[in-house]
DNA sequence: GTGATTTGACCAGA
DNA sequence: TCTGGTCAAATCAC
């Protein structure tokens, strides 16, 4: 079963990071990249076994329901989960590319498909929507953004997104011609410690106001994630790509474990068919070995 | 006291 | 001129 190939892959990954984590005080340095390698080589080999498999799920599920998949969005290059609760059907595209006038960022067309619709996001390339004197202002064509559908929380507080782990502070709040609800901005908190330009947007959808729009714009250069993610939604990269969609979970022990690193008590949610599936955590006891 | 949020005002692009 | 994005003072929370 390919499901279980990768969780062995996935474990025996945990594995070396967990030995290599006790024995990293007297690690010499040749040994400490040799053992570097081998975790990322394992991990990268599961990921694209992974992606593979997810190609292939994601075939088989157009042919039969399309209704209730685990996975809420899988482009080329990422997946993002949700809580089972949460689920909706997304799908997300991501079309033409061109260059900038760096030559290095892609302009993108970004679909998302829900229940049917597709809704669009122009987007382009333009340099970071950060503040200057004096103030500068983004055009609409210009500027990197990344759009996602988030499924608001149902219990606790349903008028704020998923946490994405990383830290923002609100700046402003409007009312915006033709839709329901105010669309919220948000900064990441530390813009002025590292000049990090990261923005977001949240909107709820008119017509579903238990789902988010949520529109990153510029990327992290902070690096700082809060420190307590909860498992709402989990957008991973899924390869080296670089682009920030706000959930920056860099390793896959990361993304399953949380940042507080393996041992984490949390529960995660892999994106196989069954959305109530949850596979053990390595110390549970029974090692996938 | 410090940092986050609220909210009316300001400003620039369309 | 309208609208969306941002600023910044006031207020709130810890």
């Amino acid at each position: 079963m390919d499901q279980e190939v990768v969780m062995s892959m996935i474990f025996h990954g945990i594995k070396l990071v967990k030995t290599l984590e006790s024995s990293l005080p007297e690690k010499p340095p040749e040994s400490l990249s040799t053992s570097l390698g081998e975790i990322a080589k394992t991990f990268g080999d599961a990921n694209e076994r992974l992606k593979m498999l997810l190609l292939e799920m994601r075939n088989s599920e157009t042919a039969l329901n399309q209704t209730k998949p685990v996975i809420v969005s899988v482009s080329n290059q990422m997946l993002v989960q949700m809580e089972p609760g949460l689920m909706q059907e997304y799908s997300f595209r991501r079309g033409g590319s061109s260059t900038s006038s760096q030559g290095t960022e892609a302009i993108f067309q970004t679909q998302l498909m829900v229940g049917g619709r597709i809704l669009t996001a122009a987007e382009g390339s333009g340099g970071a929507s950060g503040s200057s004197t004096p103030r500068l202002r983004r055009r609409k064509d210009e500027g990197e953004d990344q759009t996602v559908l988030v499924a608001a929380l149902r219990t606790g507080n349903t008028d704020m997104p998923p946490d994405d782990n990383h830290t923002w502070r609100k700046y402003g709040q409007k009312e915006i011609l033709g839709s329901r609800f105010p669309r919220a901005y948000y900064r990441c908190t530390h813009q002025k410690l590292y000049n990090c330009p990261a923005k977001k947007q949240v909107q709820r959808l008119d017509d579903d106001p238990f789902t988010f729009r949520v529109t990153y714009r510029g990327s992290h250069t902070c690096h700082i994630y809060s420190t307590a993610p909860t498992t709402s939604v989990t957008v991973a990269a899924t390869t080296g790509h670089s682009i920030d969609y706000g959930s920056p979970i860099h390793d896959m022990t990361d993304a399953m474990f949380g940042s507080s690193g393996v041992g984490a008590n949390m529960d995660f949610i892999f994106p196989f068919n069954d959305p109530t599936q949850r596979f053990r955590r390595l110390d549970d006891g029974d090692d996938h070995q």
